[in-house]
DNA sequence: TTAAATTACTTAACACCGTTAGGCAAAATT
DNA sequence: AATTTTGCCTAACGGTGTTAAGTAATTTAA
């Protein structure tokens, strides 16, 4: 008598197609343009029944953020665990990963940071995204320590790193898609510069 | 037969009632909530008379945003010429007036950046966004000039310096209204000086 | 002064949007 | 076999930007 099981499996599929078809749409014409009749449209159903999946447009959009989150609190911790050695070199690793996954995942990044989602917030309530500021503010936290400025504002660091990365990231991923941030060559490109230069920048703040 | 200009008198405070009524609108409830429908019933006319005045609401929009470029030009100019013999003080003072104007000017900023607008776009067709980038990109090249890395590209630092403003802004507009930005006593506020250390540095680097 | 032409404005509609209520038919349970 | 439950759709509400058609007032011309 698995019609239970049946039914409950039938309707996680069809929220992984509504999530599919979401995400379909969004990459081929991007948030703005993203409906509850589209999705409903290219799942062949009627747009009320995405309300028995999620609550609302909103939560549905959370759910992405909530992914994308995950993704990023993965590659952060990576470069985390990479130089567990080195706090310096573990800062610049973890803004590194940022900075990669939001040319890698662009839609995810401008749903998560871009349009009107509480930017740089610690707080957001997705506990990946607070491991992300926990693992940087700990390591900034350690670079403080061993500098000369013991009393700097640890959050305030984690601010302006967060604005340098942010800021370049807004100017290249609105704009020219592959202006700037070109990757082809084996060279890192001119963007990647101008990031490791302004935190090599304001870890060497910290440091003397 | 003054009926022509009359008229014409007419039309043109017609055009900055709408102005008015959608400035007012934003001012209570936000960018997101303005429409159409809302300007016309503040000013006791049917929305449709607005498409006499503006192409549509994009053009509407577009109107602000010259408005707001032209504000804050005026005052990089003043910060300009304020500090015309001293490149490194030039630059700081620019920046400050920007950061100055969003704080001063959230609702034009947001529109200006924030929300859908290419940010730190070159060119975008309004004439006073072109002349802030000019002056601040001259700065730059003068600073340059005068350091011991002639060959550094004035456009990256011009991006760097604005990643770095434009970053912080966006942590604190959109979140807490007078959390961080408390200029209330005569000590300058610690975002003012986070802003003007990033900025230090990037000259530093300049220079160095 | 009266008829024609222009202008100013409104009403109604189109095509969307997110969201909800009600109904119908198929499926599952009793 | 009758009843309950479920799944899904249709229709609608109130909102959006925008456009076309029509009406009433004003200005111009005869």
């Amino acid at each position: 008598m698995g019609v239970k099981e049946r039914k409950l499996r039938q309707k996680e599929e069809v929220r992984c197609q509504i999530l599919d078809a979401a995400w379909q749409i969004v990459k081929e014409e991007g948030w703005q343009s993203l409906s509850m009749r589209k999705i409903a449209d290219r799942i062949e159903y009627t747009s009320p029944i995405i309300y028995g999946h999620f609550e609302n447009k909103e939560a549905l959009l959370q759910e992405f953020t909530r992914k994308g989150f995950v993704k990023l609190c993965e590659m952060i911790r990576a470069a985390y665990q990479a130089h567990i050695d080195n706090a310096p070199a573990r800062l610049e690793a973890m803004w590194m990963a940022y900075w990669n996954f939001a040319f890698a995942n662009r839609e995810s990044y401008q749903l998560m940071y871009g349009v009107e989602m509480g930017c740089c917030t610690i707080k957001n309530g997705i506990p990946e995204s607070e491991e992300c500021a926990e693992m940087i503010n700990s390591t900034i936290q350690e670079i403080i320590a061993s500098g000369k400025h013991p009393d700097a504002d640890p959050c305030l660091k984690y601010f302006t790193c967060w604005s340098v990365v942010h800021g370049l990231i807004s100017i290249n991923i609105t704009r020219n898609p592959e202006a700037l941030h070109q990757s082809d060559d084996d060279s890192p490109n001119l963007n990647e510069l101008i990031l490791k230069d302004a935190i090599a920048g304001i870890v060497s703040q910290m440091l003397n």
